[in-house]
DNA sequence: GAGTGGTCTAGACCACCCT
DNA sequence: GGGTGGTCTAGACCACTCA
């Protein structure tokens, strides 16, 4: 088994129904079915790539769960009409740059401050810390094509970082800073609110304009929380979808 | 609201996994078991549901993805601390009248406007209709405990109404109009942007009010778009959370 | 009736976490 | 090593849609 090989053939480390799940959705992608056009049949997708039809199924359920096929009982799956007209899910969790990319455009960061501090109050409960606990608190704000689009006000408990870091050297996105330091975002809980310049407090910045404000409580695979976050994104810049289903 | 017979053998016609995830969400609800407690086997729960393992994976998983459990490869599964954060999960679909039930207020309508006219440019792009196409077009306000809190401008598609109906005797939910006519709506894809009151151009709303602005097609189970909406909710009062996963 | 997806089972084997 | 969840398979049977 285990061969070194590479491209089309499936089976490696990663689940099979997700290299399934990436085939399709590239061949999609390619436009190699029409909108509204059916793709093979279970079976045949079984048999083409040599998986069970359960292993199919649950590539399938992937992909109509991110909205690009939609598949009917006692018909078919076909090509989502949808699946054109998203840019970013929420469901997904991105970093900051994921999202920017997505949009098509050149992601950039400044940081306006980096620097550890004791934590507020609704952070340590945010965060289950003691009250006064240490955290690395930074704010940047979000440049797309050189643009600033979003700003970005970030909490990591200091317990989950060398005690050595120095806060100034810290740069890009905090998501690496994590994972240079074994943590990994599994999930985040985002709530949204509509915001408008004047609750930044950033010279710069209108206080009239209008923001869509994600507030996000992060955590990792032990469902740990490891990051308290809000951002604020221009509106109009970004294009935030959900597919909401019964 | 629900259920308030149950009894509780599984088997009828809902599927196994569904009534699996109901049962434990309610011993849940029920506290049963504390946040951060572990819930028996999958091996046993199983055995005493008689049912496989893979129908126990499917409930637990629907439970995870509500945010009620926490499942850690070679540990076990948990009671998540989210559990208790979240309101209105804007992944599940659901009417105005439930999402303010949500809310533990009491839910009020008022037809500001309802009449057949043409579409909209945007309207019939979005409902795939021929450009000038009938429509139904209504405006409302939501009453949460008898106070206005969200306004919705919504647009149904002519052709999938009876040809008699008399739009003044229109009230109350738009679901339960399209289902009267035996259309479902079964997912939608929602825009989420921020809005000020003065994209309202209605008497009574602030034009500095703050709102948080859902803008949505709804899709049936053939995903023929049924319905088009812009929903304007009054920032503040709603808690719209996401469970966003890599 | 033929063909499609929908559900569920039993079992094998792997990967992870603990003591 | 022993227990837990993670993945995948093969196959049975049901439910839906359409000619």
């Amino acid at each position: 088994m285990t061969s070194g090989d590479s491209s089309k053939p499936l089976r490696s480390r990663v689940q099979l129904r997700v290299q399934l799940a990436d085939q399709l959705r590239q061949r999609i992608r390619d436009s190699e079915w029409a909108v509204g056009e059916q793709l093979p049949t279970e079976s045949e997708i079984a048999t083409t790539y040599d998986v069970s039809r359960s292993t199919v199924r649950a590539a399938l359920q992937q992909l109509e769960n991110q909205g690009f096929t939609v598949t009917r009982h006692g018909l078919g799956t076909f090509i989502s009409p949808i699946s054109r007209s998203i840019k970013t899910g929420l469901q997904e969790l991105t970093s900051m740059s994921e999202t920017v990319l997505a949009h098509g455009m050149t992601p950039g960061m400044r940081f306006l401050s980096a620097e550890f501090r004791s934590s507020f109050a609704h952070e340590a409960e945010a965060l289950s810390l003691a009250p006064d606990a240490r955290v690395l608190s930074t704010e940047r704000s979000i440049l797309a094509d050189e643009e600033m689009v979003a700003f970005s006000f970030d909490v990591i408990p200091a317990q989950l970082l060398p005690a050595d870091l120095d806060p100034k050297k810290v740069d890009g996105s905090l998501f690496s800073l994590l994972e240079s330091n074994k943590i990994v975002p599994r999930t985040s809980v985002a709530n949204i609110h509509a915001a408008n310049g004047s609750h930044l407090a950033l010279p710069d910045v209108d206080p009239n304009a209008q923001f869509l404000m994600l507030q996000q409580i992060h955590y990792d695979a032990a469902t740990r929380p490891i990051l308290f976050s809000k951002t604020y994104f221009l509106e109009g810049r970004f294009e935030f979808s959900i597919l909401r289903t019964r």
